[in-house]
DNA sequence: TTGAAAGCGCTACCAA
DNA sequence: TTGGTAGCGCTTTCAA
C-alpha cells in the first residue's frame, strides 16, 4: 500500500522529549531543570544546555499533561454571565484575579450563558478546577455543587445573593440595597414608594432581591411599595412617566443610577418635579449621578473583605475540610444629594 | 514503619474505569457509549447499564485527559483585560461565545492584566488552545504569535486596532471613530478641535488611534487638533473647563458619551454655551447621550461581519493553511443631535 | 548527578 | 459486540 507522506506542513509541537534529545539528557532532567526542582542537584552546564534547548525549540509545557500527572490543577474557574453590574463588580473581579495569580493560581473565566445550572456545572467540572467562584447572576444549585465537589473541586464559592447548600457563601445580599434606599426615602417623609424593576432578564438576579429588601423595610413602617417594570429605553420610560399621576407615588428607587437618569429625564419631561413631587434615588454612586441636575441621591456599595478573597480561597483549597463559610460582603449606605 | 491511613475524607473522583467496573464492561465500551461513537455497535442493554453507572457515580469526563489523548483541544482562548469599552464589545463577545459554543468549541477567557505580551502568550500557549482571539487592549506581538502557533494554535486572531505579523487581523480600526467625529465637526464649520484623551491607562489602546484618526482628517482641512488630557472625575473636568477660554476651541470630540457628559456638564457650569460657543460630540451612541440636554451628538459604531466571526474562526481552524485574513470590522457614522 | 520507567484518564486500534 | 492495550506529555520514585 503506497502511502503518501502525511502533511509536511503539519508542524509538530515540541515536547520535553524533544528538549531532552536536543540537550542530550533525559526527560527527567529536563523536568528538574525547568521546574527548578530543589530536591535534586543538577550541574550548571547541564542546566544551561537544557534551558538553551528549550528556548531554541520554543518549548512551552503542556498544562493538561502536567495537571493530569499531578492529579490536580491550580485552575480557579470563574463562570461569567452577562454584563456584570457596575464598576464595583469590575473592580472586585480584577482584584480577585490578580490576587489569585500572585498565589500562583490560573484564573479562567467560562462563559456560561444559555446553559442550565447543571449543564453549566458539568461543563465546569470537566475542566477539573481546584476552585469555582460563582458570581451573582449565574445559577448554582446544591446538585451542581455536588457535581463540582465530586469532580475534585476543593472549594465552591457563591457570591450571592443567597446561600447554596454545600457551597461557601461569600454573598452580596442585594436586599440591603433596596433596604437602604427605602430607609432613606422613609426618613425623608415619603410613604408611597415605587421600585423600578428592569425588564432586561440579566438584571433579575439583582432587582428581585432589591425589591424584597425594599418591601422588608417599607411594610413594617406602613409604607406602600409599588414595583415599576421598565426597559432601558426612552419610550418605556415615557410610558411609565405618563402613568405617574395615577400611580400616586411620592418617591422612587430606580434600581441604579443609569435607570434613575432615564426615569428622571422622563419625569421632568412629563412635568413631574424632582424632588418636590417625587423623590428619586439610584444606586452605585456612579459619576453620572453627580452630573445630573438635581444631583442624584444614591446607594453607595462597598465590599468588606476581612482579608482579600484570594487568600480566603487559597486557605479553603489547602484545608478543604472546614465548615462552609457564610459571610455578607456587601455594605450599603444611602448618599443624600438633591433628588430626594 | 506504621503508617496512618491517608485522609479518609479524601473523596476520589470517579474515572471511566470506575464506571466500567460498576457496569461490568471494559473502559473501551464506556468510552464508546458515552461518546455515542457511531463506528461501533453496542447493544442497548449494555448502553443502559453504562449510562446508569455513570449517572450513579456522578461521572464527569476529564477534559485534560481527553485532549491529551486526542492531540488537540477545542478550546478557544479569549484573553481579557480591563473593562472592555462599551456595549458594542459586550455584545460582540457574547455573540462570539454563543456562536462558538454552537460549533462545539469551549470558550475560555483568560485574564491577562499585569503580564507582558510574551509572558501572556506563553501562559495562553500552556493551555494549548486551538484558537486565540485577542481583543483590543491586549498586547500581541509577532513573537507571541509565533509562540502560540508553534504550540499548536491553528488560528491567532487580533481584533485590532492594527495588524500583527503572523496573525489574522479582524481589526476594529479606532482611527475611524476620530475621523468620523472630526469630519462631522468640520462639516458644521468648526476649525479648532479639542480631542479628549482619557488618562485611565486602559483607555489608551482606543484613545490614541482615535486621536490619530482625528488628526488625519483635520490637518488636510487646515483645522487645528488639540489633545485634552482628562481623568474621569469631576475635578479634572472642572480644571479643563476653567482653561477653556485660553484654549480657543470651538469644538471637542470627547472620546465617548460618558466623557462627553462629564465635560459638557463642566463646560455648562463654567458658562460655556453648547453648541453655540463649543460643539461637543461623543461616541458609542449610548442612551445617556440622548438623555442629556442639549442632546448629545455622537459617533455610532457597528460591526460588519460578512458572516458571524465564529464560523470564520471555525474555517480557519479546519483549514489552517490559508493566507492571513485582514479585514476592518468597524463601521462608523456621525449622528447629529443638538450638541454640535 | 542522571536515567529508566510507571502511571495520571482517556480514546482508538486491533483482536477475539 | 466487546475487551485488551498502547500511548498522548508530564512528573517523580527508584536505581545506577
Amino acid at each position: 500500500m503506497s502511502q503518501l507522506p502525511k502533511q509536511p506542513a503539519e508542524v509538530s509541537v515540541p515536547t520535553s522529549a524533544d528538549v531532552a534529545r536536543l540537550a542530550g539528557v533525559s526527560r527527567a532532567t529536563v523536568s528538574y531543570v525547568l521546574n527548578n526542582n530543589a530536591t535534586v542537584r543538577i550541574s550548571e552546564p547541564t542546566r544551561r544546555r537544557v534551558r538553551e534547548a528549550a528556548l531554541q525549540l520554543g518549548y512551552v509545557p503542556h498544562a493538561a499533561a502536567r495537571s493530569l500527572r499531578a492529579g490536580h490543577s491550580r485552575m480557579v474557574l470563574l463562570p461569567s454571565g452577562h454584563i456584570p453590574a457596575g464598576p464595583l463588580h469590575q473592580y472586585f473581579f480584577e482584584e480577585l484575579q490578580s490576587g489569585l495569580r500572585r498565589l500562583d493560581y490560573t484564573v479562567v473565566q467560562y462563559g456560561s450563558v444559555g446553559l442550565t445550572a447543571d449543564e453549566a456545572a458539568t461543563a465546569w467540572a470537566e475542566l477539573r478546577p481546584v476552585a469555582v467562584v460563582v458570581p451573582p447572576g449565574i445559577a448554582l444549585t446544591p446538585h451542581g455543587t455536588g457535581i463540582l465537589t465530586r469532580s475534585g473541586a476543593k472549594a465552591v464559592i457563591t457570591l450571592g445573593p443567597g446561600p447554596v447548600a454545600g457551597a461557601h457563601g461569600l454573598v452580596m445580599d442585594q436586599r440591603q440595597v433596596g433596604a437602604s434606599a427605602v430607609e432613606h426615602l422613609l426618613a425623608r417623609g415619603r410613604r408611597h414608594i415605587g421600585v423600578v424593576m428592569p425588564q432586561e432578564p440579566c438584571r433579575a438576579p439583582f432587582s428581585e432581591p432589591r425589591l424584597v429588601g425594599a418591601r422588608g423595610v417599607a411594610e413594617p413602617a406602613g409604607a406602600r411599595v409599588c414595583p415599576l417594570p421598565l426597559r432601558y429605553e426612552e419610550e418605556s420610560a415615557h410610558r411609565l412617566a405618563a402613568r405617574w399621576p395615577e400611580l400616586g407615588l411620592d418617591a422612587v428607587f430606580a434600581y441604579n443610577d443609569e435607570y434613575a437618569m432615564l426615569l428622571m429625564r422622563a419625569l421632568q419631561d412629563a412635568g413631574v418635579a424632582v424632588p418636590a413631587d417625587t423623590a428619586v434615588i439610584g444606586a452605585d454612586d456612579s459619576l453620572i449621578g453627580r452630573l445630573l441636575r438635581p444631583r442624584l441621591s444614591t446607594v453607595r456599595m462597598e465590599l468588606a473583605m476581612a482579608q482579600p478573597l484570594a487568600e480566603t480561597i487559597d486557605r479553603m483549597v489547602q484545608h478543604p475540610g472546614g465548615p462552609p463559610v457564610h459571610q455578607d460582603l456587601l455594605r450599603t449606605s444611602a448618599v443624600h444629594r438633591e433628588s430626594s
